[in-house]
DNA sequence: CGTAAACATTGATCGATGTCAATATGACGG
DNA sequence: CCGTCATATTGACATCGATCAATGTTTACG
């Protein structure tokens, strides 16, 4: 056996991380697409609104909303707003209310996009 | 018909919102620990950095992270440690090298968190 | 030991974000 | 119009978090 078959044999042997050039799934704009998605999810006050949103069979008034998660109104205002952007919930004006649903199926599509292709 | 009646009748149907008094399905203690989960795929060099250890088959070496995600190696360092306190991936050493795989079902559970009661 | 490689930690910087008081906007009733 | 109620916006403040250079720690190998 030539030395150049005992230095390959070697370098195998001695361990078996041989990186490959790996390419991440996501592009960097689908990451930062799904992140802001993520992200609208990533607070204690919004999840709690959020799944106050969602646990109900209809439409919820934003009214209803300020008082069970003990914040402000402007911040609740806040973060309706942003749970909006995010496309996880629906809003509409009735006279002085506006009610809000949840998008069904959005944040099963946000978890999907980090298994399927 | 009294009085006290079509006050009553007048008031359903000026509107009909009579806010609940809901209270959230997520308590502060488990929307704090679920948003910490969501909040670990809140950012878009980590969800590369997730997707890409758990679209591999196997393991994968951290020394395969670095270069894909194009971030230095103690930032990817950082977020690999995020991600693990996040109960999203696994580690273990074997010699010099750390391998790393996702949880299985981890995030599904994070979803989940939100339909079921 | 001593050196090299893989990974972690520290310290600093800087932009993003949660929060509220104050104020604005918009709708309804009289 | 005017006052009231529901919601949004603004401005200010404090905290958090992403990032990197520099440095530390651990492991392997000779």
């Amino acid at each position: 056996m030539g030395r150049r078959e005992l230095e390959l044999i070697s370098v195998v042997e001695a361990d078996e991380c041989r990186p490959d050039r790996l390419h991440p799934p996501l592009s960097e704009g689908d990451a930062a697409r799904v992140a802001k998605g993520f992200a609208a999810l990533a607070d204690p006050a919004r999840l709690r609104l959020f799944s106050l949103i969602a646990s109900q069979p209809g439409e919820v008034c934003a009214c209803s909303l300020v008082e069970p998660v003990g914040k402000s109104q402007p911040t609740v205002s806040h973060h309706l707003k942003v749970l909006y952007e995010a496309g996880l919930v629906e809003r509409e004006r009735r006279g002085s209310w506006i009610w809000y649903r949840a998008v069904p199926g959005k944040v099963e599509a946000l978890a999907a996009a980090l298994s399927s292709p």
